[in-house]
RNA sequence: GGGCCCGUGGCUUAGAUUGGUUAUAGCGUCCGGCUGAUAACCGGGAGGUCCUGAGUUCAAAUCUCAGCGGGCCCA
């Protein structure tokens, strides 16, 4: 006999059976001969706790993997845990004290590199035990970790088939520079932190050469990339004016113009000329710092210092004239490209000047400031000074304002596959679709070249190697590094692996490796083939290629499912994956983002140590469609918990009564075919389709309706009505067949129930099934398919009207103030619906039995119309004869009335014109009859009371009374007792002696008072009772 | 500024793909009832500008457009 539901001890004893029969082992020894499924475990960054945004993923690939697992596939269920990257580093930098990349390499790089390492582990077990509680069966002893030596040299293999394809170059570019970190950021890196910053806000003016008091105006909010302007763009396409102010001619786009003039309070102006942008273009300035930047006078043979023409100048601040600064911002460097203009950057890893900025150098940029204003200012180009609020990036680890600058790195091109990417993204299934179709697809399209190297120390070495001689080989093994003459470390991270050298195949010199690490992101993306060994190990993989299904959260558009696909391209050709879930993150229960500031962080430890793994994982699934935004309501998990105590409830109901019988659990649904009553055709055909519509939903992904049709199931079929409707069969006597047939059907309910719910509920499927079934586990046993010969829709349809039409009895029975213990004699259905007569007819036992009713009749009732007179509207209208015209009103026939007024909106009483808002007009039930309508129909019940009706009302007041004893006394189920009724109901009570004493187990039944009873009084319906039981020794 | 997603009683939501009687359900609240599986449940009441506005249509929560608010991503 199970115990009540706990959810926690319940799970924490089944953790510990599968821990005895190491289920993972079995299960991949039942399937390995089985198709494979390839899922790819997205890695979380070990930097942290799981939090509750991880459970709802993995609440969310859990029950697809499960499912697999139970319809014959050998599931690939390796988890992955992303170690390397500048969060670590940051992480252990505060822990270590270091506050520079020079501080680290005094400490050494050795010990910053094992600290690292040792962070990056330190999470590894908490996030198993993790994933184990939380009902995970996976391959958790063997788990791909990128910091592994193994990782690294298999995701080598994309630095070598990139430089093969000619897709990894070393260049020059303007990246996003953390100048703490002093380390390039990734596009994207750089801007996950925007902040509201206030800066200078300068307007400057650039003298033209060979134009006398001529000035073209720019505006900036960076006056430390004056020193490296090279060049000021314009949009060919707007208009811009020449304009006299003062003795000086500006140049400003003309739209802008009276708001700048406002802005520097020029009052005295004029417009001298109107031009196209694209006129400008060739125009020569002079630099304006060219006396403390010198090298800008070297410039001068170059096509430096002049207008050029682009299509980013906007004309939404500024003057329309941008100052070009191809070192220092992205945009300006493909300008910079494009009218090969010096790429310079006269700034430092650290973010000071270099030497190349003349007077400046060694100055930090933000505090060179003030200064390069003043010498502006001084020199005579400012033309007005201000400051203004605005975003600005800034690290996503170290919180520093980012800067742009020039540097060596090594970039993977993007920009010349992308359309073959896209083409390969259309064969992927993406659910929702959109984030596929459109989301990725227009991330794809507008994705640049990679920046891939980093200037860190935490991350995969790229292996490159290069010559003095100017010769670049990739290696992708640790053979290639042998036959090199290389001598490989045993740890491939660096300080060690920068210390192999190799001999170049040219020229015989040593060789050095770059000294770059690659961008965090690209471990993750590796995972497709790095995951298995591959090309190391070229089994695994060839069996395995490619990845059945991932899912991840979709902030991963940009990274992870991005860098899966780009790298994987690279290497195969293909995309990766077939089929990708995304889904959206979880907030608090008002939407808001969960924050420790906020104190709103919701702790899934805390939601399984309330409510177990299983209702966790039940709500996380069941709330709202994967790719809608969760609010975590811990209302909605309790409404969770209170449908599981029901399904327990429900299966301790059915076993109580199964396990005092014995029942043996062979018997199978066709030895009992002839027994089965609707009741269990209709249940089996319920479970049935719920079967049916689970294994679809599953296929397509839709998974929150599983849970979702599952509590649906529980709550209405299973628990409130078929329980309801068998419960008399499991209280009859000895080996009666329909009570038998009521336990197959039931063990057929609850085993089928349990498979479905296995996937999503792991722990309760698992004690349920194992209770009933046996075996060694329910998650290595088959998934049962729906069986269509049990699905009966028309059965299904009719106990669905059927169910109306007893709820709308009950509501009569409340109206009428009769409650449900009183039988009645007669309800009349009144319906249009064939379908619903035929319900009716098919049903009628079932309906009979739920209702307390003795006859149910198809049919019509007449209700009669009366009408009212209304005085308030008669009075005012007929003064004196108002009084004769109620007296009319009763004389003449409603009905008639009635449908005078809906023809010609009025009707002659007697020469009396009377209209609708005179009278009130009342449906009146025949005598003896309540009124109840449910959705195709009325229902009349008949409320007249017989003797006979009442003496069996009473007789089921006593059993009720008496069971509620027994049930205050502790007796068990099955125990007997002796009663008694002392009352003024003797004769009613005798009539119907062997009901209440079967009903409540007496082994006698006596009218009067006996001593050693346990008795208490009772009132029904005014009446005294004074009622006894005795347990039967 | 651009792309994508979301906006339905106090709260959480159904609804899309296929426009169609009175807009779904749960929680909460009020009233009543039932109970030998169920500290459960059942029946009923109250509670809605379906974010706003315009358009298409006989008919819009649903389709279109514009706007507002929130989120993710990009600039």
């Amino acid at each position: 006999m199970p115990e009540d539901y706990n959810p926690v001890s319940l799970e924490t004893k089944i953790l510990e059976e599968w821990k005895d029969i190491d289920i993972y082992a079995k299960l991949k020894q039942l399937r390995s001969n089985c198709p494979k499924f390839f899922f790819l475990d997205g890695p979380p960054y070990m930097n942290g706790m799981p939090h509750i945004g991880h459970a709802r993923t993995r609440a969310l690939r859990d029950p697809v993997l499960k499912y697999k697992s139970m319809n014959g596939y050998n599931v690939w269920h390796q988890p992955g845990f992303d170690m390397h990257g500048l969060p670590i580093e940051v992480k252990v930098e505060e822990i270590l004290g270091t506050k520079t990349k020079s501080d680290i390499e005094k400490i050494g790089t050795e010990i910053f590199i094992k600290s690292c390492k040792e962070r990056g582990l330190s999470f590894l077990k908490i996030w198993i035990d993790f994933y184990r509680r939380f009902g995970m069966i996976g391959d958790f002893e063997n788990p791909y970790m990128t910091l592994s030596n193994s990782y690294i040299e298999a995701s080598w293999y994309f630095f070598k088939k990139a430089w093969e394809k000619n897709l990894l170059y070393k260049g020059k570019a303007t990246v996003a520079w953390c100048p703490r970190c002093e380390t390039p950021l990734s596009g994207y890196e750089s801007t996950d932190e925007y902040k509201d910053v206030e800066d200078d806000s300068i307007y400057v003016k650039f003298p033209l050469i060979d134009k006398k008091d001529e000035y073209i105006i720019i505006w900036t909010t960076t006056p430390w990339t004056i020193p490296a302007n090279v060049a000021v763009a314009v949009n060919p396409k707007y208009d811009y004016v020449r304009v006299k102010a003062g003795n000086e001619v500006w140049i400003v786009a003309k739209e802008l113009l009276e708001k700048l003039m406002t802005l520097f309070e020029v009052e005295d102006f004029e417009v001298i000329e109107t031009i196209k942008g694209e006129s400008l273009l060739g125009l020569k300035y002079r630099h304006i710092l060219d006396d403390d930047v010198p090298i800008h006078k070297q410039f001068k043979e170059t096509n430096a210092h002049t207008i050029i023409l682009t299509n980013y100048v906007t004309l939404e601040d500024g003057t329309g004239c941008v100052h070009t600064a191809p070192g220092h911002g992205p945009e300006d460097y493909s300008a910079g490209v494009e009218f090969k203009l010096p790429i310079f950057s006269p700034v430092d890893e650290t973010g000071n000047f270099t030497e190349e900025a003349g007077k400046y150098k060694g100055i930090y940029i933000k505090d060179a400031n003030d200064q390069i204003i003043d010498d502006i200012e001084d020199k005579g180009f400012l033309v007005f000074r201000d400051s203004v609020f605005h975003r600005y990036a800034h690290c996503w680890r170290c919180k520093s304002p980012l800067l742009y600058r020039a540097s060596d790195q090594w970039f993977v091109k993007v920009e010349a596959i992308k359309d073959q990417i896209l083409k390969e993204n259309k064969k992927v299934k993406w659910v929702p679709d959109w984030a596929g179709e459109k989301r990725f697809h227009n991330w794809i399209e507008g994705a640049r070249d990679w920046c891939i190297s980093r200037q860190r120390f935490w991350g995969i070495p790229l292996p490159i190697w290069e010559c003095p001689c100017g010769e670049l080989t990739v290696v992708s093994s640790l053979d290639e590094i042998k036959s090199l003459g290389g001598k490989v470390p045993e740890d491939l991270h660096k300080p060690y692996i920068d210390e192999v050298l190799l001999k170049c195949p040219k020229c015989s010199e040593t060789m050095k490796r770059v000294p770059d690490i690659a961008d965090v992101w690209f471990d993750s993306g590796a995972s497709t083939w790095s995951s298995l060994g591959y090309p190391q190990n070229t089994e695994k993989f060839n069996e395995m290629f490619p990845v059945d299904f991932i899912t991840e959260g979709l902030d991963q558009t940009r990274g992870w499912f991005y860098t899966l696909m780009l790298e994987s391209f690279i290497v195969f050709d293909r995309a990766p994956y077939n089929q990708v879930l995304m889904n959206d993150f979880v907030l608090d229960q008002f939407g808001q983002k969960m924050s420790k500031s906020l104190g709103n962080v919701v702790d899934p430890k805390d939601v399984i140590a309330k409510y177990g793994a299983d209702v966790t994982r039940f709500y996380l699934l069941w709330e709202i469609a994967p790719w809608d935004k969760l609010k975590f309501n811990w209302e909605n998990v309790e409404s969770i918990y209170r449908t599981f105590n029901i399904l327990w409830n429900a299966y301790k109901f059915v076993t109580l009564y199964m396990s005092l019988d014995k029942f043996d659990i062979n018997t199978s649904l066709k030895d009992v075919k002839k027994y089965l009553r609707d009741e269990d055709k209709w249940i089996l055909s319920r479970i049935n389709t719920l079967t049916k519509e689970v294994e679809d939903n599953f296929d397509t992904l839709e998974l929150h309706f599983i849970p979702r049709k599952i509590k649906e199931f529980i709550l209405e079929d299973l628990s409130r009505w078929y329980i309801r409707l068998v419960r008399e069969r499991m209280w009859l006597e000895g080996d009666d067949k329909e009570k038998i047939s009521a336990y197959v059907t039931s063990f057929y309910v609850f085993k089928r129930l349990s498979k479905i719910l296995a996937p999503i509920s792991p722990f309760v499927s698992e004690a349920i099934y194992k209770n009933f079934v046996g075996g060694s586990s329910i998650h290595l046993s088959e998934w049962d398919k729906h069986d269509a010969s049990l699905i009966d829709n028309e059965l299904e349809i009719n106990m669905n009207i059927l169910r109306n039409i007893i709820e709308g009895t009950l509501h009569a029975r409340q109206k009428a103030g009769i409650k449900l213990r009183w039988p009645m004699s007669k309800v009349i259905v009144e319906t249009q619906d064939e379908t619903v007569k035929r319900a009716v007819l098919a049903l009628s036992e079932i309906m009979k039995k739920q209702i307390n009713v003795k006859e149910i009749v198809l049919g019509e009732v007449i209700q009669e119309l009366e009408i009212l007179p209304n005085h308030k509207a008669l009075g005012p209208k007929f003064k004196g004869d108002a009084k004769k015209v109620v007296e009319l009103l009763k004389t003449h026939n409603p009905c008639l009335i009635k449908s005078g007024f809906e023809k010609s909106g009025s009707f002659d009483l007697s020469g009396f014109q009377i209209t609708p808002e005179d009278v009130t007009f009342n449906y009146l039930l025949p005598k003896g009859y309540e009124l109840s309508e449910f959705e195709n129909g009325k229902i009349y019940l008949n409320t007249e009371i017989t003797e006979e009706l009442k003496s069996e009302a009473i007789a089921r007041e006593v059993i009720r009374r008496i069971q509620e004893m027994r049930k205050q006394a502790n007796l068990n189920v099955e125990e007997y007792i002796y009663s008694y009724v002392e009352s003024s109901f003797e004769s009613e009570l005798n009539h119907h002696q062997d009901y209440i004493k079967r009903e409540t187990r007496s082994k006698s039944l006596l009218f009067s008072k006996q001593s050693d009873y346990i008795d208490k009084e009772w009132e029904i319906e005014g009446d005294k009772f004074l009622v006894g039981i005795k347990k039967l020794n």
